[in-house]
DNA sequence: GAACGTATTTTTGCATACACAAAACAGCCT
DNA sequence: AGGCTGTTTTGTGTATGCAAAAATACGTTC
Protein backbone atom coordinates (compact mmCIF):
# COMPACT_ATOMS: atom_id res chain seq x y z
CA UNK A 1 0.00 0.00 0.00
CA UNK A 2 1.49 3.56 -0.72
CA UNK A 3 0.96 5.88 1.54
CA UNK A 4 -0.40 8.92 -0.20
CA UNK A 5 1.81 11.82 1.22
CA UNK A 6 5.45 10.85 1.33
CA UNK A 7 6.89 14.31 0.22
CA UNK A 8 7.60 15.98 3.76
CA UNK A 9 10.96 15.27 2.95
CA UNK A 10 12.23 18.84 2.42
CA UNK A 11 15.59 18.21 4.88
CA UNK A 12 17.13 21.25 3.87
CA UNK A 13 14.52 23.87 2.60
CA UNK A 14 16.54 25.10 -1.14
CA UNK A 15 16.76 28.72 -1.66
CA UNK A 16 14.47 29.08 -4.54
CA UNK A 17 11.44 26.96 -2.22
CA UNK A 18 12.07 29.96 0.44
CA UNK A 19 11.65 32.66 -1.78
CA UNK A 20 8.30 31.14 -3.85
CA UNK A 21 7.11 30.62 -0.22
CA UNK A 22 7.66 34.09 0.72
CA UNK A 23 6.19 35.48 -2.43
CA UNK A 24 3.29 33.41 -2.61
CA UNK A 25 2.73 34.43 1.23
CA UNK A 26 3.17 38.55 0.27
CA UNK A 27 0.56 37.79 -3.34
CA UNK A 28 -1.65 36.09 -0.79
CA UNK A 29 -1.98 38.44 1.59
CA UNK A 30 -1.93 41.48 -0.85
CA UNK A 31 1.28 43.01 -0.09
CA UNK A 32 1.89 42.77 -3.34
CA UNK A 33 -0.61 44.09 -5.60
CA UNK A 34 -2.19 42.48 -8.33
CA UNK A 35 -0.30 43.42 -11.22
CA UNK A 36 2.83 44.17 -10.36
CA UNK A 37 5.86 44.19 -11.88
CA UNK A 38 8.24 41.43 -10.59
CA UNK A 39 11.75 42.68 -11.18
CA UNK A 40 14.18 39.49 -11.18
CA UNK A 41 17.07 41.37 -9.94
CA UNK A 42 15.38 43.66 -7.66
CA UNK A 43 13.85 40.94 -5.70
CA UNK A 44 17.35 38.83 -6.15
CA UNK A 45 18.44 42.09 -4.45
CA UNK A 46 15.94 41.83 -1.69
CA UNK A 47 16.34 38.29 -0.89
CA UNK A 48 19.74 38.23 -0.87
CA UNK A 49 20.22 35.86 -3.98
CA UNK A 50 21.38 35.96 -7.52
CA UNK A 51 18.58 35.75 -10.08
CA UNK A 52 18.53 32.05 -10.85
CA UNK A 53 16.56 31.08 -7.80
CA UNK A 54 13.90 33.93 -7.75
CA UNK A 55 13.61 33.17 -11.78
CA UNK A 56 13.07 29.37 -10.62
CA UNK A 57 10.83 30.55 -7.72
CA UNK A 58 8.93 32.97 -10.08
CA UNK A 59 7.83 30.43 -12.51
CA UNK A 60 6.99 27.95 -9.57
CA UNK A 61 4.42 30.51 -8.57
CA UNK A 62 3.35 30.60 -12.25
CA UNK A 63 1.96 27.12 -12.22
CA UNK A 64 0.85 27.72 -9.64
CA UNK A 65 -1.28 30.69 -11.08
CA UNK A 66 -0.50 33.66 -8.93
CA UNK A 67 1.74 35.26 -11.23
CA UNK A 68 1.69 35.59 -15.29
CA UNK A 69 4.72 35.41 -17.35
CA UNK A 70 4.60 37.27 -20.59
CA UNK A 71 7.59 36.09 -22.65
CA UNK A 72 10.44 38.57 -22.63
CA UNK A 73 8.61 41.27 -20.81
CA UNK A 74 8.49 40.04 -17.37
CA UNK A 75 6.44 38.60 -14.91
CA UNK A 76 3.25 40.19 -13.33
CA UNK A 77 1.16 39.58 -9.98
CA UNK A 78 -1.64 37.69 -11.06
CA UNK A 79 -4.98 39.70 -10.80
CA UNK A 80 -7.02 38.28 -8.21
CA UNK A 81 -10.65 39.85 -8.11
CA UNK A 82 -12.96 38.68 -5.96
CA UNK A 83 -14.77 37.18 -9.13
CA UNK A 84 -11.96 35.00 -9.93
CA UNK A 85 -11.83 34.05 -6.25
CA UNK A 86 -15.41 32.88 -6.32
CA UNK A 87 -14.39 30.91 -9.58
CA UNK A 88 -11.97 28.90 -8.16
CA UNK A 89 -14.22 28.32 -5.21
CA UNK A 90 -16.92 26.87 -7.26
CA UNK A 91 -14.22 24.69 -9.50
CA UNK A 92 -13.02 23.11 -5.43
CA UNK A 93 -16.65 23.10 -4.83
CA UNK A 94 -17.54 21.00 -7.79
CA UNK A 95 -14.62 18.98 -7.81
CA UNK A 96 -14.91 18.01 -4.29
CA UNK A 97 -18.61 17.02 -5.10
CA UNK A 98 -17.45 14.71 -7.84
CA UNK A 99 -14.87 12.84 -5.42
CA UNK A 100 -17.57 12.27 -2.72
CA UNK A 101 -19.60 10.77 -5.58
CA UNK A 102 -17.07 8.82 -7.04
CA UNK A 103 -15.79 7.39 -3.67
CA UNK A 104 -18.99 7.14 -2.11
CA UNK A 105 -19.62 3.81 -5.06
CA UNK A 106 -15.57 2.88 -4.40
CA UNK A 107 -14.39 3.25 -1.25
CA UNK A 108 -13.68 -0.28 0.62
CA UNK A 109 -14.66 -0.88 3.94
CA UNK A 110 -11.74 -0.13 5.11
CA UNK A 111 -11.49 3.53 3.80
CA UNK A 112 -14.97 4.02 4.71
CA UNK A 113 -14.21 2.98 8.72
CA UNK A 114 -11.20 5.60 8.62
CA UNK A 115 -13.42 8.55 6.98
CA UNK A 116 -15.89 8.01 9.87
CA UNK A 117 -12.98 7.71 12.94
CA UNK A 118 -11.56 10.64 11.42
CA UNK A 119 -14.88 12.28 11.38
CA UNK A 120 -15.69 11.03 15.09
CA UNK A 121 -12.22 12.78 16.13
CA UNK A 122 -13.01 16.06 15.11
CA UNK A 123 -16.06 16.12 17.63
CA UNK A 124 -13.81 16.82 20.46
CA UNK A 125 -11.70 19.76 18.47
CA UNK A 126 -14.74 21.68 17.44
CA UNK A 127 -15.94 21.45 21.35
CA UNK A 128 -12.76 23.07 22.44
CA UNK A 129 -12.53 25.36 19.30
CA UNK A 130 -9.10 24.51 18.43
CA UNK A 131 -9.09 26.67 15.15
CA UNK A 132 -5.44 25.10 13.39
CA UNK A 133 -6.28 21.35 14.89
CA UNK A 134 -9.76 21.33 12.93
CA UNK A 135 -8.03 22.71 9.84
CA UNK A 136 -5.18 20.01 10.07
CA UNK A 137 -8.19 17.29 10.76
CA UNK A 138 -10.33 18.96 7.86
CA UNK A 139 -7.55 18.07 5.35
CA UNK A 140 -7.21 14.86 6.48
CA UNK A 141 -10.28 14.33 6.06
CA UNK A 142 -10.94 15.82 2.60
CA UNK A 143 -7.74 13.44 1.42
CA UNK A 144 -9.34 10.32 2.38
CA UNK A 145 -12.56 11.19 0.21
CA UNK A 146 -9.96 12.02 -2.72
CA UNK A 147 -7.52 8.85 -2.05
CA UNK A 148 -11.31 6.51 -2.10
CA UNK A 149 -11.89 7.73 -5.32
CA UNK A 150 -8.78 5.45 -6.39
CA UNK A 151 -8.49 7.76 -9.25
CA UNK A 152 -4.67 8.94 -8.04
CA UNK A 153 -4.98 11.86 -11.03
CA UNK A 154 -8.33 12.82 -9.45
CA UNK A 155 -6.65 13.19 -6.45
CA UNK A 156 -4.17 15.02 -6.89
CA UNK A 157 -5.87 17.15 -8.89
CA UNK A 158 -7.70 18.00 -6.17
CA UNK A 159 -5.07 18.43 -3.67
CA UNK A 160 -3.53 20.67 -6.20
CA UNK A 161 -6.82 22.81 -6.23
CA UNK A 162 -7.52 22.96 -2.32
CA UNK A 163 -3.12 24.11 -1.75
CA UNK A 164 -4.50 26.93 -4.70
CA UNK A 165 -6.82 28.26 -2.43
CA UNK A 166 -4.58 27.77 0.69
CA UNK A 167 -3.60 30.98 -0.69
CA UNK A 168 -6.09 32.78 0.54
CA UNK A 169 -6.30 31.27 3.87
CA UNK A 170 -5.57 34.40 5.28
CA UNK A 171 -9.47 34.56 5.44
CA UNK A 172 -9.44 31.69 7.57
CA UNK A 173 -12.68 32.31 8.99
CA UNK A 174 -12.31 31.72 12.48
CA UNK A 175 -15.33 32.04 13.57
CA UNK A 176 -16.78 29.88 16.42
CA UNK A 177 -20.50 28.82 14.70
CA UNK A 178 -18.66 28.20 11.23
CA UNK A 179 -16.91 25.37 12.84
CA UNK A 180 -20.07 24.05 14.36
CA UNK A 181 -21.51 24.37 10.97
CA UNK A 182 -18.51 22.51 9.45
CA UNK A 183 -18.61 19.97 10.92
CA UNK A 184 -22.66 19.63 11.11
CA UNK A 185 -22.35 19.34 7.05
CA UNK A 186 -19.41 16.74 7.21
CA UNK A 187 -21.67 14.74 9.10
CA UNK A 188 -24.53 15.42 6.16
CA UNK A 189 -22.01 14.03 3.75
CA UNK A 190 -21.10 10.89 5.84
CA UNK A 191 -24.79 10.16 6.27
CA UNK A 192 -25.35 10.08 2.82
CA UNK A 193 -22.13 8.18 1.78
CA UNK A 194 -23.25 5.89 4.62
CA UNK A 195 -26.26 5.43 2.51
CA UNK A 196 -24.27 5.02 -0.32
CA UNK A 197 -25.76 7.71 -1.83
CA UNK A 198 -23.20 9.47 -4.05
CA UNK A 199 -25.42 12.09 -5.58
CA UNK A 200 -26.96 13.17 -2.40
CA UNK A 201 -23.52 13.75 -0.94
CA UNK A 202 -22.26 15.08 -3.77
CA UNK A 203 -25.02 17.34 -3.56
CA UNK A 204 -24.05 18.13 0.27
CA UNK A 205 -20.52 18.06 -0.66
CA UNK A 206 -21.17 21.02 -3.25
CA UNK A 207 -22.92 22.91 -0.67
CA UNK A 208 -20.53 22.72 2.27
CA UNK A 209 -17.88 23.89 -0.01
CA UNK A 210 -19.99 26.94 -0.92
CA UNK A 211 -21.31 27.77 2.02
CA UNK A 212 -17.41 28.40 3.14
CA UNK A 213 -16.97 30.03 0.07
CA UNK A 214 -19.96 32.63 0.99
CA UNK A 215 -18.21 33.33 4.30
CA UNK A 216 -15.47 33.94 2.83
CA UNK A 217 -16.65 36.11 0.32
CA UNK A 218 -18.39 38.11 2.92
CA UNK A 219 -15.12 38.66 4.90
CA UNK A 220 -13.68 39.76 1.15
CA UNK A 221 -16.72 42.38 0.66
CA UNK A 222 -16.01 43.39 4.47
CA UNK A 223 -12.17 44.01 4.45
CA UNK A 224 -12.52 45.82 1.01
CA UNK A 225 -9.84 42.60 -0.65
CA UNK A 226 -8.90 42.96 -4.23
CA UNK B 1 3.30 15.62 -37.65
CA UNK B 2 2.99 16.62 -34.11
CA UNK B 3 2.75 20.60 -33.68
CA UNK B 4 0.62 23.07 -32.52
CA UNK B 5 -0.07 21.94 -28.83
CA UNK B 6 0.57 25.24 -27.57
CA UNK B 7 -1.13 28.05 -28.11
CA UNK B 8 0.30 30.15 -31.32
CA UNK B 9 0.55 33.48 -29.59
CA UNK B 10 4.30 32.99 -29.41
CA UNK B 11 5.98 35.25 -31.82
CA UNK B 12 9.70 33.63 -31.42
CA UNK B 13 9.83 30.22 -29.85
CA UNK B 14 12.53 30.84 -26.75
CA UNK B 15 14.58 27.94 -26.07
CA UNK B 16 13.39 25.96 -23.53
CA UNK B 17 10.02 26.28 -24.86
CA UNK B 18 11.60 24.34 -28.21
CA UNK B 19 13.41 21.93 -25.67
CA UNK B 20 10.18 20.88 -23.80
CA UNK B 21 8.21 20.74 -26.23
CA UNK B 22 10.67 18.33 -27.93
CA UNK B 23 11.17 16.26 -24.65
CA UNK B 24 7.30 16.39 -24.47
CA UNK B 25 6.83 14.64 -27.62
CA UNK B 26 9.42 12.21 -26.75
CA UNK B 27 8.13 11.38 -23.57
CA UNK B 28 4.45 10.70 -25.22
CA UNK B 29 5.81 8.88 -28.15
CA UNK B 30 7.69 6.84 -25.28
CA UNK B 31 11.14 7.14 -26.84
CA UNK B 32 12.25 8.31 -23.73
CA UNK B 33 10.91 5.27 -21.48
CA UNK B 34 9.15 5.78 -17.75
CA UNK B 35 11.59 6.12 -15.02
CA UNK B 36 14.56 7.64 -17.28
CA UNK B 37 16.64 9.64 -15.26
CA UNK B 38 17.32 12.60 -17.12
CA UNK B 39 20.22 14.45 -16.72
CA UNK B 40 20.85 17.92 -17.11
CA UNK B 41 23.72 18.62 -19.33
CA UNK B 42 23.27 15.53 -21.16
CA UNK B 43 20.37 17.16 -22.34
CA UNK B 44 21.88 20.41 -22.75
CA UNK B 45 24.59 18.73 -25.04
CA UNK B 46 22.03 16.50 -26.59
CA UNK B 47 20.25 20.24 -27.58
CA UNK B 48 23.32 22.13 -28.35
CA UNK B 49 22.24 24.49 -25.77
CA UNK B 50 23.25 24.93 -21.89
CA UNK B 51 21.61 23.69 -18.41
CA UNK B 52 19.49 26.91 -18.06
CA UNK B 53 16.89 26.32 -20.64
CA UNK B 54 17.13 22.63 -19.95
CA UNK B 55 16.13 22.91 -16.32
CA UNK B 56 13.24 25.54 -17.33
CA UNK B 57 11.79 23.20 -20.08
CA UNK B 58 11.92 20.04 -17.17
CA UNK B 59 10.44 21.93 -14.38
CA UNK B 60 7.38 22.97 -17.20
CA UNK B 61 7.41 19.34 -17.55
CA UNK B 62 6.89 18.72 -14.10
CA UNK B 63 4.41 21.08 -13.69
CA UNK B 64 2.30 19.33 -16.53
CA UNK B 65 3.18 15.33 -14.69
CA UNK B 66 5.04 14.47 -17.78
CA UNK B 67 8.51 14.14 -15.22
CA UNK B 68 8.89 14.14 -11.59
CA UNK B 69 11.96 16.05 -9.49
CA UNK B 70 13.25 14.86 -6.53
CA UNK B 71 15.01 17.96 -5.04
CA UNK B 72 18.62 17.58 -5.75
CA UNK B 73 18.31 13.79 -7.07
CA UNK B 74 17.54 14.95 -10.52
CA UNK B 75 14.26 14.37 -13.02
CA UNK B 76 12.95 11.05 -14.16
CA UNK B 77 10.30 10.81 -16.56
CA UNK B 78 7.01 9.86 -14.59
CA UNK B 79 5.64 6.65 -15.17
CA UNK B 80 2.71 6.77 -17.21
CA UNK B 81 1.07 3.36 -16.65
CA UNK B 82 -1.98 2.31 -18.45
CA UNK B 83 -4.12 2.92 -15.26
CA UNK B 84 -3.07 6.43 -15.09
CA UNK B 85 -4.03 7.61 -18.45
CA UNK B 86 -7.49 6.31 -17.82
CA UNK B 87 -7.02 7.78 -14.56
CA UNK B 88 -6.73 11.18 -16.33
CA UNK B 89 -9.51 10.34 -19.23
CA UNK B 90 -11.80 9.91 -16.45
CA UNK B 91 -10.81 12.91 -14.65
CA UNK B 92 -11.45 14.67 -17.88
CA UNK B 93 -14.39 13.44 -18.45
CA UNK B 94 -16.07 14.01 -15.16
CA UNK B 95 -14.89 17.90 -15.29
CA UNK B 96 -16.30 18.16 -19.11
CA UNK B 97 -19.21 16.66 -17.76
CA UNK B 98 -19.21 19.15 -15.01
CA UNK B 99 -18.63 22.21 -17.53
CA UNK B 100 -21.63 20.86 -19.91
CA UNK B 101 -23.79 21.10 -16.87
CA UNK B 102 -23.02 24.72 -15.82
CA UNK B 103 -22.81 25.43 -19.57
CA UNK B 104 -26.28 24.47 -19.75
CA UNK B 105 -27.53 26.32 -17.79
CA UNK B 106 -25.54 29.54 -17.64
CA UNK B 107 -24.74 30.23 -21.35
CA UNK B 108 -26.41 33.24 -22.78
CA UNK B 109 -28.14 32.96 -26.48
CA UNK B 110 -25.37 34.17 -28.25
CA UNK B 111 -23.20 31.35 -26.64
CA UNK B 112 -25.92 28.63 -27.62
CA UNK B 113 -26.11 29.59 -31.58
CA UNK B 114 -22.03 29.85 -31.69
CA UNK B 115 -21.96 26.35 -30.54
CA UNK B 116 -25.06 25.21 -32.85
CA UNK B 117 -23.05 27.32 -35.44
CA UNK B 118 -20.00 25.26 -35.00
CA UNK B 119 -21.81 21.91 -34.62
CA UNK B 120 -23.64 22.29 -38.17
CA UNK B 121 -19.72 22.87 -39.31
CA UNK B 122 -18.54 19.77 -38.00
CA UNK B 123 -20.59 17.73 -40.93
CA UNK B 124 -19.02 18.13 -43.56
CA UNK B 125 -15.74 17.23 -42.25
CA UNK B 126 -16.84 14.00 -40.93
CA UNK B 127 -18.51 13.15 -44.59
CA UNK B 128 -14.85 13.89 -45.59
CA UNK B 129 -13.18 12.06 -43.11
CA UNK B 130 -10.86 15.00 -42.23
CA UNK B 131 -9.42 14.40 -39.12
CA UNK B 132 -6.85 16.98 -38.38
CA UNK B 133 -9.83 19.52 -39.46
CA UNK B 134 -12.48 17.51 -36.81
CA UNK B 135 -9.85 17.59 -34.17
CA UNK B 136 -9.24 21.06 -34.56
CA UNK B 137 -13.10 21.64 -34.66
CA UNK B 138 -13.80 19.16 -31.53
CA UNK B 139 -11.44 21.51 -29.38
CA UNK B 140 -13.15 24.40 -30.55
CA UNK B 141 -16.50 22.79 -29.45
CA UNK B 142 -15.06 21.64 -26.15
CA UNK B 143 -13.90 25.33 -25.31
CA UNK B 144 -17.11 27.21 -26.49
CA UNK B 145 -18.47 24.47 -23.80
CA UNK B 146 -16.03 25.64 -20.97
CA UNK B 147 -16.35 29.62 -22.13
CA UNK B 148 -19.75 29.08 -21.47
CA UNK B 149 -19.52 28.16 -17.81
CA UNK B 150 -18.90 31.68 -17.43
CA UNK B 151 -16.01 30.65 -14.94
CA UNK B 152 -12.77 31.16 -16.27
CA UNK B 153 -10.58 29.45 -13.61
CA UNK B 154 -12.49 26.53 -14.47
CA UNK B 155 -12.39 26.65 -18.24
CA UNK B 156 -8.53 27.13 -17.70
CA UNK B 157 -8.48 24.01 -15.78
CA UNK B 158 -10.69 22.48 -18.35
CA UNK B 159 -8.06 23.17 -21.08
CA UNK B 160 -5.29 22.67 -19.25
CA UNK B 161 -6.48 19.08 -18.57
CA UNK B 162 -7.01 18.78 -22.29
CA UNK B 163 -3.30 19.90 -23.02
CA UNK B 164 -2.21 17.38 -20.59
CA UNK B 165 -4.11 14.53 -22.64
CA UNK B 166 -3.08 15.81 -25.67
CA UNK B 167 0.59 14.26 -25.22
CA UNK B 168 -1.39 11.14 -25.58
CA UNK B 169 -3.13 12.10 -29.28
CA UNK B 170 -0.41 9.48 -31.10
CA UNK B 171 -3.24 7.04 -30.22
CA UNK B 172 -5.05 9.33 -32.12
CA UNK B 173 -7.81 6.65 -33.03
CA UNK B 174 -7.77 7.47 -36.75
CA UNK B 175 -11.09 5.19 -36.81
CA UNK B 176 -13.60 5.81 -39.54
CA UNK B 177 -16.49 5.13 -37.39
CA UNK B 178 -15.05 6.70 -34.16
CA UNK B 179 -15.44 10.25 -36.22
CA UNK B 180 -18.93 9.57 -37.01
CA UNK B 181 -20.14 8.49 -33.37
CA UNK B 182 -18.29 11.60 -31.94
CA UNK B 183 -20.29 13.48 -33.80
CA UNK B 184 -23.68 11.85 -32.94
CA UNK B 185 -22.60 12.09 -29.17
CA UNK B 186 -22.13 15.83 -29.97
CA UNK B 187 -25.70 15.50 -31.59
CA UNK B 188 -27.06 14.12 -28.27
CA UNK B 189 -25.43 16.84 -26.12
CA UNK B 190 -26.47 19.85 -27.76
CA UNK B 191 -29.96 18.30 -27.86
CA UNK B 192 -29.73 18.48 -24.14
CA UNK B 193 -28.53 21.81 -24.29
CA UNK B 194 -31.25 22.83 -26.01
CA UNK B 195 -33.65 21.40 -23.81
CA UNK B 196 -32.11 23.06 -21.02
CA UNK B 197 -31.31 19.53 -19.12
CA UNK B 198 -27.62 20.41 -17.47
CA UNK B 199 -28.01 16.78 -15.71
CA UNK B 200 -28.65 14.85 -18.61
CA UNK B 201 -26.48 16.94 -21.47
CA UNK B 202 -23.76 15.98 -18.39
CA UNK B 203 -24.12 12.22 -18.21
CA UNK B 204 -23.61 12.41 -22.46
CA UNK B 205 -20.89 14.15 -22.30
CA UNK B 206 -19.34 11.75 -19.73
CA UNK B 207 -20.48 8.90 -21.58
CA UNK B 208 -19.04 10.73 -24.95
CA UNK B 209 -15.51 11.64 -23.07
CA UNK B 210 -15.55 7.64 -21.99
CA UNK B 211 -16.22 6.81 -25.36
CA UNK B 212 -12.77 7.99 -26.33
CA UNK B 213 -11.02 6.72 -23.77
CA UNK B 214 -12.09 2.99 -24.22
CA UNK B 215 -11.11 3.30 -27.35
CA UNK B 216 -8.12 4.46 -26.67
CA UNK B 217 -7.70 1.78 -24.27
CA UNK B 218 -8.26 -0.83 -26.49
CA UNK B 219 -5.14 1.19 -28.76
CA UNK B 220 -3.05 0.95 -25.83
CA UNK B 221 -3.68 -3.26 -24.94
CA UNK B 222 -3.46 -3.81 -28.71
CA UNK B 223 -0.09 -2.09 -28.90
CA UNK B 224 1.37 -2.86 -25.38
CA UNK B 225 1.54 0.40 -24.53
CA UNK B 226 2.91 1.24 -21.07
C1' DG C 1 2.96 70.62 -30.39
C1' DA C 2 2.68 65.90 -32.22
C1' DA C 3 4.61 62.04 -34.60
C1' DC C 4 8.32 59.53 -35.83
C1' DG C 5 12.96 57.53 -35.76
C1' DT C 6 17.13 56.79 -33.14
C1' DA C 7 20.10 56.24 -29.08
C1' DT C 8 20.24 54.73 -24.38
C1' DT C 9 18.87 52.02 -20.65
C1' DT C 10 16.72 48.31 -18.61
C1' DT C 11 15.60 43.54 -18.23
C1' DT C 12 15.08 39.18 -19.83
C1' DG C 13 17.17 34.76 -21.85
C1' DC C 14 21.07 32.05 -22.15
C1' DA C 15 25.97 30.63 -21.19
C1' DT C 16 29.55 29.70 -18.12
C1' DA C 17 31.65 29.01 -13.59
C1' DC C 18 31.65 27.40 -9.03
C1' DA C 19 29.98 25.21 -4.50
C1' DC C 20 28.09 21.58 -2.28
C1' DA C 21 25.11 17.53 -1.56
C1' DA C 22 24.38 12.81 -2.69
C1' DA C 23 25.39 8.66 -5.13
C1' DA C 24 29.30 5.56 -6.42
C1' DC C 25 33.37 3.51 -5.25
C1' DA C 26 37.33 1.94 -2.81
C1' DG C 27 39.63 0.33 1.01
C1' DC C 28 39.50 -1.17 5.73
C1' DC C 29 37.62 -3.66 9.53
C1' DT C 30 35.02 -7.30 11.78
C1' DA D 1 31.92 -12.31 2.39
C1' DG D 2 29.65 -8.50 4.16
C1' DG D 3 29.25 -4.13 6.25
C1' DC D 4 31.19 0.33 7.69
C1' DT D 5 33.75 4.51 6.56
C1' DG D 6 36.37 7.86 4.00
C1' DT D 7 37.14 9.36 -0.67
C1' DT D 8 36.05 10.22 -5.41
C1' DT D 9 32.80 11.37 -8.75
C1' DT D 10 28.78 12.79 -10.55
C1' DG D 11 25.20 16.13 -10.94
C1' DT D 12 22.26 19.52 -8.92
C1' DG D 13 21.74 24.30 -6.95
C1' DT D 14 23.41 28.91 -7.22
C1' DA D 15 26.21 32.92 -8.81
C1' DT D 16 27.87 35.76 -12.37
C1' DG D 17 28.66 37.45 -17.09
C1' DC D 18 27.09 38.51 -21.65
C1' DA D 19 24.05 39.37 -25.61
C1' DA D 20 19.64 40.40 -27.50
C1' DA D 21 15.08 42.18 -27.08
C1' DA D 22 11.88 45.61 -24.77
C1' DA D 23 11.22 49.73 -22.64
C1' DT D 24 12.50 54.37 -22.28
C1' DA D 25 14.51 58.82 -23.30
C1' DC D 26 15.71 61.94 -26.58
C1' DG D 27 16.15 64.64 -30.59
C1' DT D 28 14.55 65.61 -35.19
C1' DT D 29 11.18 66.70 -38.52
C1' DC D 30 6.78 68.15 -39.99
Amino acid sequence: MTDGLDNAAEDRELLFDRIRNALADEIATGKLEAGAALDEQQLADRFGASRTPVREALRQLAANGLVEVRARRGVVVARMTPERIMDMFETAAEIEAMCVRLATYRMTPLERSHLIELHDASEPIVKKGDFDAYDTFNRAFHEAIYHATHNSFLAEEAIAIRHRLMAFRRAQLQQEERLDRSRAEHEAIMQAIAEGDGEMASRRMRAHMLNAATALRRFIEANKFG
